[in-house]
DNA sequence: AAGTTTAAGGTACGGCCAGTACCGTCAAAG
DNA sequence: CTTTGACGGTACTGGCCGTACCTTAAACTT
């Protein structure tokens, strides 16, 4: 049917089918990602998606990583607001849509892990970067332990924090979880610790 | 067909289904369960399956259950000894084959938030006890702050391991990294803290 | 400008599997 | 011995992934 009349190649196609995806993936999640859909909406059909594309798992996060953003890490002057605004920005994160549909993805993928390095490079890498920024800062102030430098150290709240998400199905953690994984676990965890007798 | 001769009804029926999902599931995963093949190895069909699930994820969490099982903490004397070893039989039971099926079911259990629940009552929650009940004894010799019986605190090593399940796809995890949780993360997290200069 | 190559469009399948509908049949309850 | 309701058999619907095959148009070549 070709609405434009002419007939799209290429650069152009490609980039129509992938704003395709992504329309179907933010109205109906990946669960609602049919290729037959996708080729509809974008005016071609499913041989030029599997041209680009091996299967729908694929498509999809080739269509997540258009809408993925980073945001700068805090700076509240310190450790515990960096903290917490931290961990309220992931939150807000899985709450969103967006959350939702990484989710789902991350889901898909299961034992797929060629598949699976793909999203952590984006969600999950990423991650670790903004807490040693914020550590950084901590323990230039003498806020933090050295120690706490260490990525597995410094990644234990959010990592708590996706445990909550994974556990309780629910969509959005409570102010009060995300204070208590501060106040009971991280700060104790990373401030300067009394020399061990 | 009915091999048997004699034709099941209720308990009895109930029971070669299930037991026949178990084998489904044990021999090719969640995946691999299929409605049609647990009715052709229950020698019934669909039907009598449907009468008692009202679907697929439901009868893979049914069969689940009959599968899993609880091993008593351990007690090694000292609470290094301990947490590594629970450590370690997480790390098995994750790497096992029914590690694999809980993995799946839970993947497919997703937003299903009603059949995640059912699946938490028996992996998530059960898993807090033998933590608390080896703080127990090491608040008890003196080796662990009282404040470590936080359920919060007292959950961070598994929590953290399966977060390493949940992110690197893969499906064991290294000891090295059992041993880096609770050396670096857990022991100094629980310890008794030294009184603040 | 004519010819050639390559990718798009169109359409139709094959295959798999969840879930449903219908009906004949047999076991148990009364 | 009759009635009831669950069981067995089978056949469908419907969705959707992935593929095959052919026609047509764009772009590139000579």
């Amino acid at each position: 049917m070709g609405a434009g009349g002419t007939r799209r190649r290429g650069a152009a196609l490609e980039e129509a089918i992938l704003h395709a995806a992504v329309a179907e993936l933010t109205a109906s999640g990946y669960a609602g990602l049919t290729m037959d859909k996708v080729a509809a909406r974008a005016g071609t059909n499913k041989n030029a998606i599997y041209r680009r594309w091996p299967n729908r798992l694929a498509l999809g996060i080739a269509a997540y990583r258009q809408l993925a953003i980073t945001v700068p890490p805090p700076d509240t002057g310190d450790l515990r607001g960096d903290v917490l605004e931290l961990l309220r920005q992931a939150n807000r994160h899985w709450s969103s849509p967006l959350g939702a549909i990484l989710r789902e993805l991350l889901s898909a993928a299961g034992g797929a892990s060629q598949a699976l390095a793909q999203l952590r490079e984006q969600s999950g890498d990423a991650v670790a970067a903004p807490w040693l920024t914020i550590l950084g800062r901590a323990v230039a102030r003498g806020e933090a332990s050295p120690e706490a430098l260490h990525p597995r150290v410094a990644t234990v709240a959010i990592v708590l924090l996706r445990n909550e998400f994974v556990m309780r199905g629910a969509p959005t953690t409570s102010d009060d979880v995300l204070v208590e994984i501060v106040d009971e676990v991280y700060l104790p965890l990373v401030r300067r610790r009394a020399p061990t007798a």
